[in-house]
DNA sequence: CATGAATGAGTATTCATTCAT
DNA sequence: CATGAATGAATACTCATTCAT
């Protein structure tokens, strides 16, 4: 997104604002979209909460759907270079799942809401080509995990893509049941499940 | 649905229509609601898909959330009544999770469109009490399983809503994956995702 | 209307039905029409009200104006019989005021609702010409009376209309205070306001 | 309507917009319910008349009801100011019935689509209780106004209702009839209806 | 004839978007 | 740039009318 360079220069010429509206439009856009989906929150309230005027969103983004795409790309694009940075060179198999699982973690205890907002917009038909796209990036990223895993003997024989299901669907169960206050997603409540995990897909 | 053709066969009985309305009604925005969300989909498309026309949807539900509530507990009803119906005396942990993990993927498999819909309008503000307390049996089902298997010595030392989350979260990812034709969910796929869980939780 | 003749005599072929509908449509739609207006009542209420099915009632007549119509002529046609009815010959003008006053407070009295009815429908876009056909009697009837009398020296020298005017408000003022139970409608009432509308014509 | 004006002065003041919305809503509005009634009227012919857009209709009143109750509290209260004003101390019974009926006149004469409005929306369904309270001032001012001309034997001995139904009556006739074209319902005309109700009422 | 479920045009109301200030 | 009143297309819902039974 460009317009966020041109944003961001031009502030940081005249002393940056304090008020900066389009992270709070961002902000409201999240808390909105997340409880209540696309088609469920007037923008005007998107305003009202980023206490800003109706027609300020509209400067900052073109139309209601481009809004909800830049706010989708913004988290998943925090979210892939948080959870697929690469596990460092030499690392075991199991430190590997470690390090994904525990940024996966991290990522959602901090940002509970955006995980619920992507787990409830993916493949939304107003997402756009250039949203959709940075929601491809687990699949390799997974299955050179299995491939490598696999050959050292340390993993199970499984299709990748279950990985994927096991770990994904266990990291939005915790963030949904808390959420409910069903359980704290505390670093203990992480840990146990890392270990339910890795005894899931390991070779014993 | 099942329970389309025990309708249709009591109206038989009295020469009724074979095209009864209401579970087309509900089919159509089973359909709808499960791929855009209850506030992205209008009534004439759901008339449309049903094959009525707007107004007769209005003879059969109260408003547009009346549907949408009916429809939740339809389908959680049937999903209460196939999974958490009770497992037989005297089986095993080990049988007793597969008696719930089997159930739970049958169904989904066979509803794939119902789990997304109630995975998707759980929590939502337009669903009345007596929706969700159809949500709240999990709790204590699980808990149940939880503490007897424990005393047996045959599950590791878990939160039951942690089990819950694990498996909800692996059968809703598989839908999920599966509808996006990631993976197929199969009855082979299910076997092998129940092993990995059951070594999950299991005290080995 | 020649639909009455038809059915009536079918009726009294075949025995006379207690649950003749057409008026029974009638009286429900007068009680509803009365206190709501024709655009406030729907149809099937009036059927609901009228014990018949909503279809029942397009038998008996075509649209919903055709209705308002047939009970307006109807009641119109009720109300001139009743009160344009001729003075007998050789009255004196204070007799010929008296017999209309009384037949107008008469007919009031009976039948408040018809009073309120035509009251608030007079004029109404949805009269045809023949239901407004019947509303142009008094004028020549009050003109009639106005210029007698007064040619007789009995009268003040007053605009017929005003007469009319002052006749027709006592008396629907009357009938709505009376509704409201601001006060009683009786017999007393009728004879107090006969005096009072002479005293406010009479040449003294 | 000339609150209206005191409206648009104020703001002109502040360079406010001199096409102010909300009294030409009011008017269109007045217009229309008058002859068809709440339930005849449909919200975007208000809009239209008024030259607005339908929607700009509800930043001015959040319902077609409320609409309809503003619109029956402005005229009342106008009403209410004209012609309940109390009559000057030391008047006769004669000159304070002549108070009353001239600002009726006045008013009915200024405004007679407000007095059809007024007439035909009295104990609608749909005016709230803050409405319907502004039509109770009537009574009160009637019986006093009677009870203090009976002591003086000025006047007859007469229901307090009845001479308010009979001016309210004889008022609202005169204006139906003038909107008719059946009479003229100029300053003479509204005199001589005066000296025929004092003759109605008075002890002679 | 009587019924009342079904229809779809019509109504009240909302909401994404614009634009004068 | 920011504002929020104004817009009118779109949505939920109603109701006069029809017609198969």
């Amino acid at each position: 997104m460009h317009t966020d360079k041109v944003v961001v220069r031009k502030r940081l010429d005249r002393e940056e604002p304090q008020d900066a509206k389009r992270p709070r439009i961002l902000e409201a856009a999240l808390e909105l979209f997340e409880t209540r989906g696309f088609d469920g929150v007037a923008v005007p309230e998107i305003a009202l909460k980023a206490g800003v005027a109706t027609g300020t969103i509209y400067r900052y983004f073109e139309t209601k759907e481009a809004l909800v795409n830049a706010l989708y790309r913004y988290w998943k694009k925090q979210y892939n270079e948080v959870v697929l940075a690469p596990p460092y060179e030499g690392a075991t198999p199991r430190q590997t799942f470690s390090h994904y699982w525990q940024r996966m973690t991290l990522f959602a205890r901090a940002f509970p809401r955006a995980i619920r907002f992507m787990d409830l917009h993916h493949h939304a038909a107003y997402l756009d080509a250039e949203s959709r796209a940075l929601s491809r990036n687990y699949a390799s990223a997974a299955e050179t995990f299995v491939r490598d895993a696999r050959r050292s003997g340390d993993l199970r024989d499984l299709d990748p893509m279950m990985v994927v299901a096991l770990m994904w669907g266990a990291c939005a169960g915790l963030v949904k049941f808390s959420a409910q206050g069903a359980l704290a997603f505390d670093a203990e409540t992480a840990a146990d499940m890392e270990e339910a995990l890795w005894r899931a897909i390991a070779n014993t």
